[in-house]
DNA sequence: ACCTATTGGAACAGATTTGCGGCAAACGCG
DNA sequence: CGCGTTTGCCGCAAATCTGTTCCAATAGGT
């Protein structure tokens, strides 16, 4: 399994640190672990996590100094959630602006804390949602803008890219004509039927290099991806 | 008081939006209201906001859906926090994977959500200077505002760096114009393209020097920073 | 106040993309 | 088979996007 990211978790407890580790573990995270404040800094400070986990409560240091420090010194924009038993409403602010990302009160269940990293781990990464659409050989990432098949860069024209978008949204499913109109010039379509074109330049593009086409035509209905692995 | 954040809050329940509404206010910062989904969404993609605050049940269209079109749709990434009554462990799932940042259950301390609203606001505008940002051998210090590449310093005007440092954030993704131009000049942006001056200025001090260019223009789409290790 | 670096703006040229019409081939149907 | 309709396949001209250049306005430092 692709790791799901890596984590650090700082915890004194040995039976909640088990816990946790065991079931991140056993979900595809990388872990490191330390059962103290100045060991926990040194690995936050010296490698590179996607999130850390964090007790409030620690021997050495104690939770806040820790990411006050993690934040002020190291200058470290790490991920921190705090994980504690203190659940008063001073202590979850005094935790936030320490520079904690999310305060998560034990008891917890073991979901909530995965699904708040996996939150955590989303918006650090900077990925709304998948960016990568694709159908058999086919790959399109609507990051940057680039298309390729078989490793093999395609150069596309922006329209282009607008229609196997869509096409590859809908794949394995028909558009018509004119959904695909709308959906490429809004409300304001040409008045010619430009849509031809256009395809028959990205089946030159996509489909004319290689052996199995995918752009297919469905006379009378519209325009699909073959999906030749879901065929 | 110069404004803590914009605050977009999406809440039928008159009651607690006017709480919420009158606390924030009161601690300075500014806020739009909705009290429907469809209202909420389109203010949701049509201003810019440092975070919102949603409510799942909604009228018009559910807390879930709104997040799920402004992230797959609309393709903001603005900050959610999400304010509800639903407080089973698969709500809370649903809705951190649906694409929330964070997720409250009503009743709710009004300053724990402030305390919050800080922790999303801040990571947002990147507080805390991530120090080093890099894509191939150039590499860019926020905390210094110098960039340099293999070691030999280039000399960049105050916005050529704030578009480096926008494209190097985003990197390798594409950029477009409007956006970076949001990034750089906020809400008030210049009446002329000049943004193409800029990059060509850019241009000139970051890739003219060196074999290998890095920024690159995707037409139709905007700009991105390839980074040749992982191209 | 003066000088310099930076910024915003306008104009132009080249490249690319797009819209469009026309013709031939393919298709669906009675 | 014959007919109307849909689709594939170009090539051309207009529109759009980009890079480049030059210059005036502005900001910042001394």
């Amino acid at each position: 399994m692709k790791t799901q990211g890596a984590v650090l978790l700082i915890e004194d407890h040995r039976d909640i640190a088990e816990m946790v580790y065991a079931w991140l573990e056993g979900r595809g995270y990388a872990l490191d672990y330390a059962a103290d404040g100045v060991t926990g800094l040194h690995l936050a400070v010296t490698n590179h996590y996607d999130v850390i986990v964090l007790d409030l409560i620690l021997p050495g240091m104690d939770g806040l100094e820790l990411c006050a420090k993690v934040r002020q010194e190291a200058r470290r924009d790490t991920p921190i959630l705090m994980l504690t038993a203190r659940d008063t409403l001073h202590d979850k602010i005094a935790g936030l602006d320490a520079g904690a990302d999310d305060y998560l009160v034990k008891p917890f269940e073991i979901r909530e804390l995965e699904a708040r990293l996996r939150a955590l781990i989303r918006r650090r990464r900077g990925d709304l949602s998948p960016e990568r659409l694709s159908a058999g050989d086919l790959v399109l990432d609507t990051g940057t803008f680039r298309a390729s098949r078989c490793g093999r860069e395609l150069s596309l024209t922006p329209i282009g890219i607008k229609i196997l978008t869509e096409l590859l949204k809908a794949s394995p499913r028909v558009v018509s004509r004119h959904e695909l109109e709308r959906r490429i010039w809004g409300d304001v379509l040409p008045n010619s039927d430009v849509l031809r074109s256009h395809l028959y330049s990205l089946r030159k593009a996509v489909d004319r290099p290689f052996k199995e086409p995918l752009l297919e035509t469905v006379q009378g209905a519209g325009y699909r991806i073959r999906n030749p692995d879901a065929d």
